[in-house]
DNA sequence: CTGTTAGCGCTTTCAC
DNA sequence: GTGAAAGCGCTAACAG
């Protein structure tokens, strides 16, 4: 194994300095002998160098690199997020860490220490963690943070917020404009303040338009996701569903907190012989790709993952670069998807 | 924004020398008087002291840091794997390098330049770019590489291969003992030694079970890819049925050659009316997270995404700490997963 | 056991 | 315009 040719080999070949070699590899606008910088740049060719950016980084202490943390990439909405993350960091000339968590507080925390070790200068995080101090122990050092999806109060970076409420809030509102007035909830435990802004979301809806609160409609799940666990939420969607059936009362229709536990609430009314959207609707929030795959394409709440994992990006590039200096706060505003998976009360009324 | 310490900094405040630090808080095994040990450990705590990696590793030559390379972490296929490696890797204190590709080989080239650059020493691919040039080139450099899903032809490389062509045999023959005769295949176009081999195996299949071979059945899709696109697959399986609808004679199953494009495929069987399996049954390839969650549930043939993960980052971790020397060729087997998609053509005969 | 020292490959003053 | 030289933070001979 050949050791490879470096600057200083270059700059043997081309009689200059290394120098000289740096400035012309490096697109430095220094001014070079226009000559000079046409041999050097041949003898980088014939050696076929190749820069070593480690020398650069450990020079410059810039190391073009970020971090990205989230729960597990097989999530469609974190891989959507992800790529989104990722085409940025590309186009703006930089590389992405990829880590998953596994919803583990002590493997994020060990990915902070090692993003950091590495000389991560940026992250971008859907941080599990209920202690915060890491983060923002790191924050002090050296280190730009966006947080998403779980933001965290008072930690001194730029956040991207969604409105959950409001998302809870027209979706419940738009299965009470199509008629519906047993409206079951079916949710994740209450666990992370996304989630329960959803629910807080449902229930002003409610309020709102005086529909009285039934509990028995109200399924929210108990135990919490294990680390490493998958396809958690499918299996809870079944087994809430399996609850709300056993309730005297059937609803009109079920709002659920995602689209994958959405899945798993059809699965289960089809395997029960309950037509969706005919006996029950079913409506959703995330709007993951394959909700509009499925059979019937699932009406949700769209999240836009993929737009989210842009804009993060930037913001924090932008900062890293030094566009901007202040931490910023952006909060990105819910859209109902309508699709199918809900039926229309009043005209179906007007039909029979 | 302060200067972070270093070992300088320690050897400073506990009385001794850079090498001695270093050796104590890089876990060296070289022997330290455990006094002196204790007391840089103390100091390093108290002054809060990060490993600065980009050091070591300029000086070691060795950046714990692997590359990925896939078309897009948005397939649910990629993202099992993904996480698989990473999973690995971070068990093995290395860190992962996400890359989409889009299917495009320029970004594939730009990323496999840049990722050299940037010293990784070890690359898992599912390479699209048909010019295995700057490939071969790396390979002779100092990069160790581990090619799955598209593996690659005179490479000197370890390959993941997996049997696609026993899996399109497999597929297909269970049909035919589920008493299928007029079976059709819906696939992407024949351009990668992947999907050749699927419908190899359905072709032996045929053949073994002296079933004739009624090309209206087979429906290849024509348009390739566009770079960047999403939902591609879901959106030909649709079209592909459409086209398989418009003939005389209907089959009684068909066989997809992905599980995305079998959704694509229910989905329009469904729009039109058609009843899976009552009338026609489907069967799928991969096993993605989600073929269980439709209705009906998918039986497909089973590739082991996440295991794959794991086994492509230990071969290439293995060979990157020398525990392996030569390249290593494995092939995976297919396995059936039976759901509820394809019916039993003998027993519903029987019932009748 | 411990410290001195020479780099790893690169950029960047600073002097010419 | 160009080059000599220092040094980013770390490790690893080597000498003691």
């Amino acid at each position: 194994m050949k050791k490879h040719p470096t600057i200083y080999d270059i700059a043997k070949k081309a009689d200059t300095s290394t120098a000289t070699v740096s400035r012309v590899l490096s697109n430095s606008d220094y001014p070079v002998r226009s000559e000079l910088r046409e041999k050097i740049k041949k003898v980088a060719k014939e050696v076929n160098y190749i820069p070593n950016m480690i020398g650069r980084q450990l020079k410059t202490n810039n190391s073009m690199t970020i971090g990205v943390i989230i729960p597990s990439i097989t999530n469609p909405f974190y891989s959507s997020i992800v790529l989104g993350i990722e085409d940025i960091a590309r186009s703006r000339g930089y590389h992405v860490f990829l880590c998953n968590s596994h919803r583990s507080p002590q493997l994020e925390e060990e990915y902070l220490k090692t993003l950091f070790e590495k000389q991560v200068k940026g992250l971008i995080v859907s941080s599990i963690s209920p202690d915060k101090n890491l983060l923002g122990a790191l924050v002090q050092k050296d280190l730009n943070i966006v947080a998403f999806d779980q933001t965290i109060e008072g930690l001194n970076s730029s956040q991207i917020h969604f409105d959950y409420r409001k998302g809870g809030y027209m979706a419940t509102e738009y299965l009470i404009k199509k008629g519906h007035r047993k409206i079951a909830l079916i949710s994740s435990p209450l666990t992370r303040p996304s989630r329960i802004s959803v629910y807080k979301g449902y229930l002003n809806a409610l309020e709102n338009y005086n529909i009285e609160i039934d509990k028995s409609l109200i399924q929210i799940a108990s135990r919490e996701y294990e680390e490493f666990e998958r396809s958690y939420e499918f299996r809870n969607g079944i087994e809430l569903t399996r609850n709300l059936l056993k309730c005297s009362e059937l609803p009109t229709a079920v709002f659920v907190c995602n689209d994958m536990t959405a899945f798993g609430v059809m699965n289960e009314l089809n395997k029960q012989g309950i037509n969706v959207p005919e006996q029950i609707s079913v409506m959703g929030f995330d709007n993951i790709e394959f909700s509009e795959m499925i059979t019937p394409p699932l009406t949700t709440v769209q999240q836009p993952d993929y737009e989210m994992g842009k804009l993060a990006c930037n913001l924090l590039l932008d900062q890293l670069d030094g566009k901007i200096v202040e931490n910023v706060d952006i909060m990105l505003q819910p859209r109902i998807v309508n699709r199918s998976s809900v039926l229309d009360l009043e005209s179906s009324l007007l039909k029979n």
